[in-house]
RNA sequence: GGGAGCGUAGCUCAGGGGAAGAGCGUCUGCCUUACAAGCAGAAGGUCGUAGGUUCAAGUCCUGCCGCUCCCA
């Protein structure tokens, strides 16, 4: 059999992915009971991170488990256009390459170039699912921006629009002036930051001054009124007097309002109604006058005066200046605020008075409150339905309008003759209303998310009825990242209740969010990201699948230390070498099913072993148990399989009456455990398998997934071969601990109480233990070190010459431990309320424990006694 | 201001009422013909802290300390 010593990860990869994809074994196979992943799609702009390489990798792990249990598969890859994102990398790229601006092209030109970037980088973004070994059906690859998703786009929005669910509107917005475009509420962050509160004063009409304080002090330019709160004492006898405003000289009036707080500066605040929310509702309350002073990119406008064209942190800078200068500043404290900023581009958002589209959210919520509460969607782990019902109890108008180029353009052409507003999901060339052909689209494109809010159906063909929509949706598990909860899940089914009138999926899993070993998260500026495909090149694939399922305890963020992706290698070479072992010793074999074999002890045990790791990975992969699932793999494969099983094989393959049997068995536990694995290790499980002989099916991927065998499981097998295991490690310490090398043969002698057990436990002693002889004995012999004792056995190791001082040492060490444990258990079984109180089970659990530990005790005080003598 | 999570071995993390676990690291032996990316053995923890519930508490509850995160 030509195969290496060592597992080379690059050398398989890219061969088995070819392989399944041609093959079409990741298509749904059409028959059977559905079960639907569709992927969160990455975004164009660039390489994917170890959050999508963790968020394809649970996927992969449920999708390739239920494609082998046999439903009818369907895991629906794509890309997404990712508006602001992409424009953005767009953008950058061409001031780059070409010093260019995004105005120095028109919106076809610039379009042109995006898609052409988009076209690259889709395909580089499917690679590199492909490198994960992510099981998604190509040919039915979707991206939020191709010709189907567009008109499911046009048609919600349309339909919306029509419901009166859609409207337009001047409101307070979150403007990020970098990206030139409005932002939803969601896409803004907020942070706590250290800034300056300066208190200025405004000199009144009437005489003397009223001293307001403030952030924002270039904001002033807008001022158009002071406001003080009703109840407050202080400033009682200034409501109705008129303040001028400082530099400017605009009469402000004093007014009254519920919404100032008194305990903030000094109970007195400027109102800026163009550039603050509450500002801007208190100005509402009172009929102000509304002053915008920035433009789009946050300059001072002409509305500014002198400082018309600096930004607004340079207009701050003059303006604090010409008040200190002026004598208007009373004092400057430090002082603590959260200030929002753009998610995209991490600029400081502004607030910006601005004509909008908005979604009105609340009708729309009910459906999706209901669906949660009543656990019809299922969240894991189920603490995130509580993030998300608060946030759909409190739930405000989404803005879905972008002052971008890059997007589902709105649906909305007014007539520039009868003024006419038309939603069409068509295009439109002439006024519907009065038949003019001087009409205009409205130039803003829609938030990404309205989009992606639609995916799980319009990927399926919606708004037609096909056959792939009428068989998969609703989908069955969504898995994602908490921070999109909001933007994306939410909204999803939102869509999904109100244009399918069903759930879009049943259960969401929530994952893990990927930081750097110190938790940090991972990100561009602290350059401590670990890239997917660079891992994947130096310890391949499935390694860091491996790594990635082994970390991922629901709940809990993951912090990655790289060291892990070694540990995991090492595990690919051990699954690689224990097989190379089985396939270089199948001379002769010929398949015989288990019913007609003759087991012996080893392999009835390995076998039973095996139903119940079987059972173990099902049932947590079931249940998004993730690391239970990869850890029961890994222990039995490791500690099971190879540490004993193998060893144990070694000497009864060379053995004529028992090759066949080891040989079936060999195979069987390894067939079975290569596919436990495969949905971890796609790859090498693919490798290994598709070299086993005996196989019906084309692939792995393909094949059915193992299932317990009752008449496997045997009870009593497992007790005796543990025991064996015991004495063999009992052994192997009395030779670690006298200094006599594992290699060396000894002589064990043992004593029984167990009789319906000596030859079968003397055989495997002896080869396992690497014995020269074993025989049994009424009594300890001289010149002996004990390797084990319960109440049924005790072994002794032979010595030539026994250092009776360091075995004195040995035995009281030993003793020491049980008899702390023996003293705590006598005592817990001498507690009356223990004995009265506590489960009956639990009790007799304790007195076995305590006549196991005390038959010990008692053996290893006796044998030290002996040694007294 | 409201809410959530986390503090377990030197490091990174599992475990979530009935005898403290893993990997890495450390120490001691081994090139035992699948694997030195290996094998065998060992050392190492008053489970953040103070109370409470319970026959029984890393495990449930409360306060406190420390660290994250989400929302306003």
């Amino acid at each position: 059999m030509e195969i290496g010593t060592r597992y080379d990860p690059s050398a398989i990869e890219e061969k088995w992915y070819r392989y399944w994809e041609e093959n079409g074994f990741f298509v749904p196979k059409g028959s059977g009971e559905p079960f639907v992943v569709v992927i969160p799609p990455p975004n164009i702009t660039g390489r994917i991170h170890m959050g999508h390489a963790l968020n394809m990798t649970l996927q992969d792990i449920v999708v390739r488990y239920k494609r082998m249990k046999g439903f009818d598969t369907l895991w629906l890859p794509g890309e997404d256009h990712a508006g602001i994102a992409t424009q953005n990398a767009v953008e950058r790229h061409l001031m780059e390459t070409q010093g260019k601006r995004k105005e120095d092209f028109s919106r076809e030109e610039f379009l042109k170039i995006v898609w052409d970037w988009a076209k690259t980088y889709r395909k580089e973004i499917a690679r590199q699912i492909r490198a994960l070994g992510a099981s998604v059906d190509w040919t039915r690859e979707r991206f939020t921006l191709d010709e189907g998703l567009n008109r499911a786009v046009r048609k919600v929005f349309v339909s919306l629009f029509n419901e009166g669910l859609i409207y337009k509107g001047k409101y307070m917005v979150n403007w990020c002036p970098r990206c030139g475009t409005v932002l939803s509420d969601e896409e803004v962050e907020h942070e706590e930051e250290t800034a300056k509160l300066y208190f200025v004063r405004y000199p009144l009409k009437e005489g003397g001054h009223i001293t307001v304080a403030t952030v924002r002090p270039e904001t002033m330019l807008g001022d158009t009124a002071v406001a003080v709160n009703p109840e407050d004492g202080r400033y009682k006898d200034y409501v109705g007097k008129t303040a001028i405003l400082p530099l400017v000289g605009r009469e402000l009036p004093i007014i009254a309002d519920e919404y100032v707080d008194p305990e903030f500066g000094t109970g007195a605040v400027k109102i800026t109604p163009a550039h603050d929310p509450n500002d801007f509702e208190i100005a509402k309350r009172h009929n102000l006058e509304i002053v915008d002073i920035f433009d789009d990119q946050a300059r001072v406008n002409e509305n500014g005066g002198r400082y018309k064209g600096m930004d607004r942190y340079e207009a701050r800078k003059a303006i604090v200046d010409d008040l200190e200068r002026e004598g208007f500043i009373e004092k400057v404290e430090d002082y603590q605020h959260s200030v929002g900023h753009c998610y995209r581009c991490h600029s400081v958002v502004e607030p910006k008075i601005s004509d909008q589209w908005f979604v009105k959210m609340k009708p729309l919520a009910e459906a999706a409150i209901k669906a949660v509460e009543e656990g019809e969607i299922r969240f894991y782990p189920e603490r995130w339905t509580k993030v998300y019902l608060n946030w759909m109890y409190n739930i405000r108008d989404w803005c879905i309008s972008r002052q971008l180029w890059w997007g589902h353009r709105i649906p909305i052409w007014y007539c520039d003759d009868c003024g006419h507003v038309s939603a069409s999901e068509k295009e439109l060339d002439s006024c519907p209303s009065c038949g003019s052909d001087r009409i205009w689209q409205v130039p803003d494109v829609l938030d990404t998310w309205f989009s992606s809010a639609l995916w799980p159906f319009s990927t399926l063909g919606w708004p037609e009825k096909t056959p792939d929509l009428e068989k998969y949706y609703p989908t069955s598990l969504l898995v994602t990242g908490f921070d999109i909860i909001f933007f994306w899940v939410a909204r999803m089914i939102v869509m999904g209740f109100k244009f399918m009138g069903e759930k879009p999926f049943s259960h969401v899993y929530i994952h893990q969010l990927v930081r750097d070993k110190y938790g940090r998260k991972m990100s561009k500026s602290l350059g401590n990201g670990i890239d997917p495909l660079d891992v994947i090149e130096e310890y391949g694939a499935d390694p860091m699948r491996f790594t990635l399922a082994m970390l991922a305890a629901q709940g809990k963020d993951i912090k990655l230390d790289p060291r892990f992706f070694e540990s995991y290698r090492r595990f690919a070479n051990k699954i690689w070498n224990a097989s190379r072992f089985v396939l270089m010793n199948l001379d002769g074999y010929e398949k015989i099913p288990l019913s007609e074999l003759k087991l012996s002890l080893d392999d009835r045990w390995i076998l039973s072993r095996l139903q119940k790791v079987v059972l173990q990975v099902s049932e947590a992969i079931e249940n998004y148990e993730f690391n239970i699932a990869a850890k029961a793999v890994y222990e039995f494969f490791w500690n099971e399989l190879c540490d004993w099983y193998i060893e144990s094989s070694k000497f009864r393959l060379n053995d004529g009456s028992e090759r066949k049997t080891v040989q079936n068995v060999l195979v069987h536990v390894l067939e079975n455990s290569l596919k436990l694995l495969h949905p971890f290790m796609p790859f090498l499980s693919e490798e290994l398998w598709s070299k086993l002989p005996g196989r019906t099916e084309p692939s792995i991927t393909i094949s059915s997934w193992p299932e317990v065998q009752e008449e496997l499981v045997d009870e009593e097998s497992e007790r005796l071969f543990s025991l064996i295991m015991n004495a063999v490690r009992g052994i192997r310490n009395v030779r670690a601990e006298m200094d006599m090398p594992q290699s060396k043969k000894v002589d064990v002698y043992y004593i029984s109480r167990d009789h319906s057990f000596n030859s079968a436990f003397e055989d495997y002693v002896a080869k396992l233990g690497n014995l020269s002889k074993i025989e049994l004995v009424g009594s300890k012999p001289e010149r002996s070190a004990v390797a084990y004792v319960d109440d049924s056995f005790e072994v002794f190791v032979s010595l030539r010459e026994l250092d009776i001082e360091r075995e004195r040492a040995r035995i009281s060490g030993k003793l020491e431990k049980l008899s702390k444990e023996l003293s705590r258990l006598e005592k817990k079984l001498n507690d009356e309320k223990f004995l009265a109180k506590a489960p009956e089970e639990v009790v007799n659990e304790k007195r076995e424990e305590y006549s196991d530990l005390k038959a010990r005790v008692e053996r290893l005080e006796k044998l030290l006694k002996e040694l007294e003598v």
